[in-house]
DNA sequence: CAAAAGTACC
DNA sequence: AGATCGTACTTTTG
């Protein structure tokens, strides 16, 4: 039989995506390596030293990488990387921190380990006492040491502890079920007694919140949920008060002056802000309360400069929140430091299999730039190309005839320039929601929109996260921020509701410019995940003046 | 309601 | 290869 891959010496791995045995093996590489492109049939995946940190604390061993890679690539793993592998992987559990006397923690490891520790600058600065068995550094600067290891190649386990907490007693309530990937969730996170930090990985719709909750009421010991929004916070309110009976006024958004609950729910942003004088006064009030745990909804957010403050709480036990944990920037190593290795994930197509979440096709229709358009777009500079090419006025004609033929369904019209998303709303009549609108008036248009009363909604970027429309059946996504594998995902996230129709995910791309690319960029967390893309000209989806029964490619209506 | 602070991406 | 800049967006605050 064919090869599965071939190997390269960087890491690089070429894989054959038409492979018989690619989809049962896809789980088994996507532990140690990353999708980094696709050039159909062929995907690109890249191995990480990150990733192979996160398989050796999910217990994977050099041993079985290189197996699997001698197993199923055409030709030798090439001997430097095969030590690279073996090198990275023998990283983690290498370097440890442990509890010190006073207010100190002490990094201990091999004598190589250490020597290396020693000259990372940013490690050198803090180091309270450089003794033979180890650095000291004060408590306080944990999280910095470990992300500062971490981003010079060398990956902390913690073993330092944490924090006496106060207790806080309530349970679910009886008709309050987690589904099986839910407990099982909670099991890896609570495994060791609960000792260990981590990060849970669920796709949107999943259940995010209620597993969360589910470990709070676990650990028994008073809890600090950080959310990315208000109307996020709101939502874990709300949720606590629904599943548990935990005594309301235990649970709270966060007032500044006002004491602290057991359960206390607050925003990133609000941690990070400063007064006039540049104190962080949130954060000092926060930090100084004994919690058990903290909760980092959405935690993919956490490596932004002032967000990561959040992550100083290292006195909790931190359970990190998210269905993608990816970024463009490459920050997901501050998670896996700050927070904690990965200790559970599920792949968004195995829990649609299971019913769990509605099916999902994705669809690419490019759309041909107008002769006009296609002027300015040759002379245009990069990021003005991209705004051409978004702006894309032929793409209105596309979303009308997807409209009428998803006419009944509820459809989100999703674009990322808000100014070309107003446009196109008002050419079809549709309300637009987007930052700007006030709160009362986003309510307004969800609630009618979840009732049925009206079924198109255009929606800037506050789509991407924490807006309830479960009804949604299809989205046309108009254009997106660049090559954002993060938003991609959470766009098509907000269909997963379960329906009895097949959900689809439109994405209209400008023919032949820089969209096209960045469209396939910000495609391969989804691919991971299992979703395959349909590529079509929008005139051979959706031919003019021709019957949609009769139309070539598209698939049969239902 | 406008200004300020923050984020993500190229 | 890594850092910086510029743009468009959101949330929170006074």
């Amino acid at each position: 039989m064919r090869a599965l891959l071939y190997v390269q010496n960087d890491g690089t791995l070429l894989v054959q995506s038409d492979h018989p045995h690619y989809e049962a093996l896809r789980p088994r590489l996507l532990a140690f390596a990353e999708l980094a492109q696709r050039m159909d049939p062929i995907h690109i995946y890249r191995i990480r030293p990150i990733s192979l940190w996160q398989a050796a604390s999910l217990g994977s061993t050099a041993r079985e990488i290189l197996t699997f890679l001698r197993d199923h690539a055409a030709h030798p793993v090439p001997y430097d990387l095969q030590r690279t592998i073996a090198q990275e992987v023998a990283k983690w559990g290498r370097l440890t921190l442990h509890q010190g006397a006073r207010e100190r923690i002490v990094l201990r490891g091999d004598p190589e380990s250490l020597a290396a520790a020693r000259v990372v600058p940013e490690v050198a600065a803090i180091t309270a006492a450089d003794r033979s068995d180890g650095l000291v550094f004060r408590a306080a600067h944990r999280a910095r040491v470990k992300r500062a290891l971490a981003s010079a190649g060398l990956p902390v386990m913690d073993h330092v502890g944490y924090q006496a907490a106060s207790a806080l007693s309530f349970s679910l309530r009886e008709e309050t079920r987690l589904r099986g990937y839910q407990e099982e969730a909670v099991r890896r996170f609570l495994r060791q007694g609960g000792e260990q930090s981590g990060v849970i990985v669920l796709p949107c719709g999943a259940g995010k919140t209620l597993v969360g909750i589910a470990v709070i009421q676990a650990l028994g010991w008073h809890a600090l949920v950080l959310t990315p929004s208000e109307t996020a916070a709101r939502q874990w309110q709300r949720e606590f008060l629904d599943r548990t009976d935990v005594r309301p006024e235990d649970v709270s958004l966060y007032r500044p002056g006002h004491p602290v609950t057991p359960v206390t729910i607050t925003t990133y942003q609000r941690v990070a802000a400063q007064d006039r004088r540049g104190r962080r006064r949130h954060l000092e009030s926060l930090t100084t309360h004994p919690w058990g745990i903290v909760v980092y909804d959405e935690v993919h957010m956490l490596p932004a400069p002032l967000f990561r403050l959040a992550a100083d709480l290292q006195g909790a036990r931190r359970l990190g929140l998210t269905a993608t944990l990816v970024r463009e920037d490459g920050a997901e190593a501050d998670v896996f430091s700050l927070i904690g290795p990965k200790c559970y994930e599920v792949p968004w197509k195995q829990l649609e299999e299971a019913g769990y979440l509605a099916a999902v096709r994705c669809v690419e229709l490019h759309v041909p730039l107008p002769a006009a358009e296609q002027g300015r777009y040759l002379s245009a500079g990069i990021r003005e190309q991209h705004r051409i090419a978004a702006a894309n006025p032929a793409k209105r004609g596309v979303v009308e005839a997807l409209l009428k033929q998803h006419a009944g369904e509820s459809v989100l019209i999703l674009g990322h320039y808000v100014e070309p998303l107003r446009a196109l709303a008002d050419a079809l009549g549709c309300p637009l929601v987007t930052g700007t609108t006030p709160q009362p008036e986003r309510e307004r248009w969800f609630e009618a929109f979840r009732t049925g009363r009206i079924r198109r909604i255009a929606l800037s970027r506050i789509a991407n996260t924490a807006v309830d429309l479960p009804c949604a059946s299809v989205a046309i996504q108009v254009s997106g921020l660049f090559g954002s594998r993060q938003e991609e995902a959470q766009r098509l996230g907000r269909l997963l509701r379960p329906q009895t129709r097949e959900g689809v995910f439109y994405t209209l791309v400008s023919k032949g410019t820089v969209e096209a690319r960045t469209a396939k960029h910000r495609q391969l967390y989804l691919v991971e995940q299992g979703y395959t893309y349909r590529v079509y000209d929008s005139h051979e989806y959706l031919p003019e003046g021709v019957d949609e029964d009769e139309a070539v490619g598209v698939p049969e209506h239902r």
